[in-house]
RNA sequence: GGGCGAUUAGCUCAGUUGGUUAGAGCGCUGUCUUGACAUGGCAGAGGUCACUGGUUCAAAUCCAGUAUCGCCCACCA
């Protein structure tokens, strides 16, 4: 083995040689409980950001850790066809070119997009793979596959006939830039600096005018009233009267609605149903005329005055509010801010637009959704997004699902030309259902629906629903889903809305909900902030330039670059040195607290890149010692010192055993990495490996040897399997090692059971307890005292228990020799103080270090206050607190004996100091 | 306007139903190249747990309020 771990040569051959032997692919034959995670499908062609690879490496640590308990365990894979995403890309493409899909005509168009599927359609396959992602790669899924799309049909047509989808002519958000209607999820309320403009419209009986505000004054083009309180006494007589629309010509009427707000403005709203989604209820209450002014690029139709027609409603803004003015029609104008809609997608302000459209009538489905959490078939984790679920999904609208886009699942509906709408799952069974004539023209609904229908449906789509599949047998209800927030409502809520209706269960049983990655100072990463991370970067290094290059390329805002770059440069001044991906994946899973954002800081994955150095630096010293085969007989318990060490080390193992199962099962993968951290380092290598060094030696006794050797060997495996979920490569590299001498028959470290926890030995945990104490006691007063690490030092021993003590110091004293460097003990027959000594308390022992000759007595007298200060200060909270009797009384007894056991052991302490104190004291003022 | 979350060491964060002297990593200080590991060992320094009040024998933890920051939802034209 190399002197230190190298990433780089370990990684890629073990990915290759899992997928060989198949180790991904799901055993339906298990009988045992199945645990399936289905992949939060990613965009077609998009490509692995760090949020990905973030949410990769937690479900595929549950992966690993499921199937390495023997349980039927799929992560099943798959794509999205993104609709409006990935068709933007392909447009930007044809635009380049100087064409735009509508050039090139429908069938050319998806075409192209296929295309670019298949050229493209790898990436996050290829990204996965290099994180060691554990799927099913053999059936992986595409939402456009003929079967997803069949599922896609059934449940349309389904729901259709029920009468749960319907199509309606109603305001939608339309976004003028993609000609395409949006659902109400995917508007972004921005607060934006804009106007109020305040505008006359005069009574037409001549008496007057009245005065409205609106922030967008082309729609008064299209206004078909006005409207006030019913109850507002300024306007009662008003009510009914006609005003004159301005530069219109157009007669329109007062009405009364208790929509509006008396207080607000004027009390007066000119009402625009064609426009506004609040004018639009008040027209129907009142039965008010609709008109539409736009066209769908938001262009002025022909409903409004000859000269506004054709105008973009930005510019028609600029010429109606001037026109106004001109005419004395406005009264004034206020700076206000106001939320503006915008298009997730395309960016572009949105317009309320009347089109038809079809509907999810969702709250029948909400129903059940709501209660399937309520009840506990779903858990939320962390349970308080319960909350935000709820609210959601109480005040839930119908779901607009078409889309007027080329790329997507087409609208199983025809038309005839009386206007007829037949919906069914093919043509051909239209006509039979509805006994229509062969030469009845039809004509398919040109629309294709929201990309999150298909989305729904992925938990049972991808296992062969609607066929009743063994996969979908084994596999359905899912275990575990984990997402970010974000998707909530976009996709988590309606899985459950589409698995509920159509399973009759829940798509999964768990909903694990994570934050976001941001970058080391928690900003969030961007590509206009220049400080997006790509996880592979991290992996494989990335030189300054490159990096500089990458984050700079293809800005939105050219401005930025230099800013960019300052901040890149100061960041990471070598670029990126290649953490590897077991480094990357182990930060992830320490970052994984509960729902809260985490930031990535490169100083964090090179630290678990040197644990990983720490863990191979530990197999290699194990492997030193593990020629030839292990003996994997139980050896018969021993009480020796020798023993013991490997007893602690089996000890300290079931209780990390037991901390990291129960944390990987409630999902605080932060708290499991930081327990096999804190075992790998601070016991296993810390204490063990240098305990076990004289038990290895070949002054060791066979019977010993042997007992350690089989520790060692043993002990590294389990930790290396419980670490194999986290780290794969480096935990299979070293394992595949130990299989000669632990005689081992799986050909890979995922064919292991995980370990299961056995029981303590408090006995030999309380022996290596105290040898730590004394030998960190004797340490610590060495570095205080400045004298050489290397020094072997005679100690004279004081203790209140000194049967116990002398038994312990007596088995353990070879290694108080190695690892403190003590020469000799002998033991005092009282507490006394002890000339020219360093004294140091451990357990119930007073140790006195003789130090004739090199004793700094200022040094040692001002090291002793300092720790007299600390042990008063404690000693007074103690006293304090047990004199209470408030507290003697109330307080649960095993909590008042621990304060006493803890008071008697601070006099004794505190008795120990002062006479030393006493002693030094005198010595110096007898110089 | 409604809801959620955060505030703990220089930085990034843990702290489970209240109960030893509030922990970790990174960074910092001192020291050591000892045959696993300098991507390291050993030993340290560093905290008014945002603030105010309350409950309790006991509060980082529970309750109320305040402040600052962040997010989500709904928005009065």
């Amino acid at each position: 083995m190399d002197k230190t771990y190298q990433p780089q040569a370990i990684e890629q051959k073990w990915y290759s040689y899992w997928l060989d032997n198949q180790l991904f692919s799901p055993e339906l034959s298990i009988d045992k409980p199945s645990y399936c995670i289905m992949l939060p499908p990613p965009n077609v062609t998009g490509n692995l950001h760090i949020g990905h690879a973030f949410q990769d490496t937690i479900m595929d640590l549950l992966t690993r850790y499921h199937k390495m308990q023997g349980h039927p365990t799929l992560w099943q894979c798959g794509t999205d066809h993104a609709g409006i995403a990935t068709q933007m890309v392909v447009e930007r493409q044809l635009a380049a070119q100087g064409k735009s899909r509508h050039d090139i005509g429908r069938e050319a168009f998806t075409d192209a997009v296929w295309d670019w599927k298949a050229q493209s359609g790898g990436n996050i396959r290829q990204q996965m793979q290099r994180l060691g992602a554990s799927v099913d790669w053999e059936n992986e899924r595409f939402t456009m596959d003929e079967g997803l799309s069949k599922a896609v049909i059934d449940v349309f047509v389904e729901l259709h006939e029920e009468g749960l989808i319907y199509r309606g002519q109603r305001l939608v958000n339309w976004d003028p830039v993609l000609h395409t209607a949006l659902s109400d999820l995917e508007v972004i309320n921005h607060d934006e600096q804009g106007n109020l403009w305040h505008i006359r419209y005069p009574r037409s009986d001549g008496k007057g005018h009245i005065t409205v505000a609106t922030t967008r004054p082309e729609t008064m083009l299209g206004d078909t009233a006005v409207a006030v309180h019913p109850d507002d006494e300024r306007y009662q007589d008003l009510v009914g009267v006609e005003l004159e629309l301005p530069l219109t010509g157009r007669q329109i009427p007062v009405i009364a609605d208790e929509y509006v707000d008396p207080e607000f403005g004027s009390g007066c709203v000119k009402i625009t149903p064609a426009h506004d989604f609040n004018d639009w209820d008040v027209g129907q209450r009142n039965s008010l005329d609709v008109i539409n002014i736009l066209n769908p690029d938001a262009t002025l139709n022909d409903s409004v005055p000859e000269k506004y027609r054709g105008l973009d409603r930005i510019e028609a803004r600029r010429l109606v509010v001037a026109d106004l003015e001109e005419a004395g029609y406005l009264e004034k104008t206020d700076k206000h801010q106001m939320a503006v809609p915008r298009g997730d997608r395309s960016g572009a302000v949105l317009e309320p637009y009347l089109t038809d459209q079809w509907f999810v009538r969702i709250e029948p489905l909400a129903k059940p959704a709501i209660d399937a959490v309520r009840n506990g078939d779903i858990r939320l984790i962390p349970e308080n997004w319960q909350t935000t679920y709820f609210n959601w999904m109480e005040n839930i609208q119908d779901w607009c699902i078409s889309r007027q886009l080329w790329w997507g699942h087409r609208i199983p509906a025809w038309y005839d030309n009386e206007g007829n709408i037949y919906v069914a799952r093919s043509e051909a069974e239209v006509r039979s259902k509805h006994n229509l004539s062969e030469d009845l023209e039809l004509r398919q609904d040109e629309d294709v629906l929201d990309t999150w229908f298909s989305s729904a449906l992925w938990p049972f789509s991808t296992l062969g629903w609607p066929e009743q599949t063994e996969r979908l047998n084994t596999f359905y209800p899912t275990s575990v889903l984990v997402t970010g927030f974000d998707i909530i409502f976009f996709w988590v809520a309606r899985m459950i809305m589409m698995g509920l209706k159509f399973t009759g269960k829940v798509p999964f049983r768990d909903v694990y909900v994570h934050g976001l990655i941001r970058d080391a100072q928690g900003n969030k990463m961007s590509k206009s902030k220049g400080n997006v991370l790509d996880p592979l970067d991290v992996i494989d290094g990335i030189e300054l330039d490159a990096l500089l290059a990458k984050r700079t390329t293809g800005l939105m805002q050219p401005h930025m670059q230099s800013a960019i770059e300052k901040a890149t440069k100061k960041d990471f001044p070598d670029g990126i040195p290649g953490f590897g991906t077991d480094a990357l994946r182990f930060t992830f899973s320490s970052l994984a607290t509960q729902g809260r954002d985490m930031s990535l800081d490169m100083a964090r994955v090179q630290g678990y890149r040197n644990f990983c150095n720490k863990l191979w630096n530990a197999a290699r010293f194990a492997l030193m010692h593990l020629d030839g085969e292990i003996d994997n007989k139980p050896l018969g318990g021993s009480d020796s010192a020798a023993d013991q060490i490997n007893h602690w080390v089996r000890s300290r193992l079931a209780h990390t055993v037991a901390e990291v199962r129960r944390h990987f099962d409630q999902y605080r993968f932060d708290l499991a990495t930081q327990a096999l951290y804190e075992f790998t380092w601070n016991e296993f290598c810390d204490w063990y490996l240098e305990l076990s060094k004289a038990n290895l030696s070949d002054s060791a006794s066979p019977a010993v040897r042997a007992a350690t050797r089989q520790t060692l060997a043993q002990v590294l495996e389990q930790l290396l399997l419980l670490l194999h979920p986290v780290i794969p490569f480096i935990t299979e590299e070293i394992w595949q090692k130990l299989r000669q001498p632990l005689g081992l028959y799986e050909h890979s470290i995922l064919q292991r059971p995980f370990p299961q926890a056995t029981e303590r030995d408090t006995s030999a945990e309380r022996q290596i307890d105290w040898l730590k104490q004394m030998i960190q006691a004797v340490r610590a007063t060495r570095t205080e005292l400045n004298l050489a690490p290397g020094k072997p030092l005679p100690l004279k021993v004081w203790s209140e228990q000194r049967d116990a003590d002398e038994q312990l110091i007596n088995d353990y004293l070879p290694w108080l020799q190695k690892l403190a460097r003590v020469e000799s003990v002998s033991w005092l027959p009282k507490p006394e103080t002890q000339e020219q000594c360093a004294s140091a308390r451990a357990g119930h022992m007073q140790l006195f270090i003789p130090l004739a000759g090199l004793i700094d007595v200022s040094a040692e007298i001002d090291r002793l206050t300092k720790q007299q200060q600390k042990v008063l200060q404690q000693q007074a909270q103690l006293t304090g607190k047990l004199s209470n009797d408030k507290f003697v009384n109330n307080a649960p007894a095993a909590v008042v004996q621990k304060e006493r056991d803890r008071l008697e052991d601070v006099h004794a302490e505190l008795a120990g100091i002062e006479e030393q104190l006493a002693q030094l004291n005198s010595m110096r003022d007898s110089d």
